[in-house]
DNA sequence: ATCTATACACACCTTGAGGTAACTGACGTG
DNA sequence: CACGTCAGTTACCTCAAGGTGTGTATAGAT
């Protein structure tokens, strides 16, 4: 009907599907949105403080998919102690944008959500 | 820096993580598909068929949340043997449409992703 | 009397996501 | 020499997500 879909092949719809999955996660959606508002790379003891409640394990599990996936950049730097800082890449800052425009679009319907409004009663269940 | 939540309080940003998060999930995200790529209203074991993989527990788990959330109706017809069929309300219409931007945005960039072009020689890991 | 179709509910079980805690390595400092 | 720092890694454990398989109500068809 609406057809959203019908230039893509099963392929990319696929991965596509897998990606927006991947990150629109809670941590990943997370680790995100606070490099972006960083607004300057993060090193990882920073970002344990300021993504609350993310485990060290979970922190640097979901980095490494991010760096994976082309969305963040790691860079190391061999001095003692070591120092890694983690940034967005051009391709993470857009798709957080892109993100971010459904985002905003929920926050603006967040009252139409939760509707018992639209329960016809028909729906009533037994 | 890119402040795409500056107008928004924790609790409305909580919230609408949340649905985002819900919403783009692996099961959510096809059902809603296929209700729009059916147009009309869709019975159970219609569903079933069409959503590929899904098993009967969780396809009856993931409606349910669905309707709580308002993007989709169920309507009971007491016949036997019964009838029940879904639909997409506007709110999950205007929903998708949403998500679908996002998707179509991917799929266009889909080449960046999985970019190791993207690492820097210091990144190298030891 | 039995069988079928529909849309589940329920009990049981497996698997994997994710938490916690301890360990590492290299170097500067007291 | 012991200690602290940083960014992890590893082993272990728990819990909940989700799969499977069975039960149920109802009425028409055979």
């Amino acid at each position: 009907m609406f057809d959203f879909c019908s230039s893509m092949t099963d392929e990319q719809d696929a991965r596509a599907r897998e990606l927006i999955e991947r990150a629109a996660a809670k941590w990943p959606l997370r680790i995100l949105h606070v490099l972006s508002d960083a607004g300057a790379p993060l090193r990882f003891s920073r970002l344990m403080e300021r993504v609350e409640g993310i485990s060290q394990k979970m922190l640097t599990q979901t980095l490494r998919t991010l760096e994976r996936d082309g969305l963040i950049i790691r860079t190391l730097y061999p001095e003692v102690p070591p120092r890694v800082e983690y940034e967005l890449t051009p391709l993470g800052r857009d798709l957080l944008m892109q993100v971010a425009a459904l985002w905003r679009w929920i926050v603006e319907h967040l009252d139409d959500f939760d509707a018992r409004k639209a329960v016809k009663l028909t729906t009533a269940r037994a």
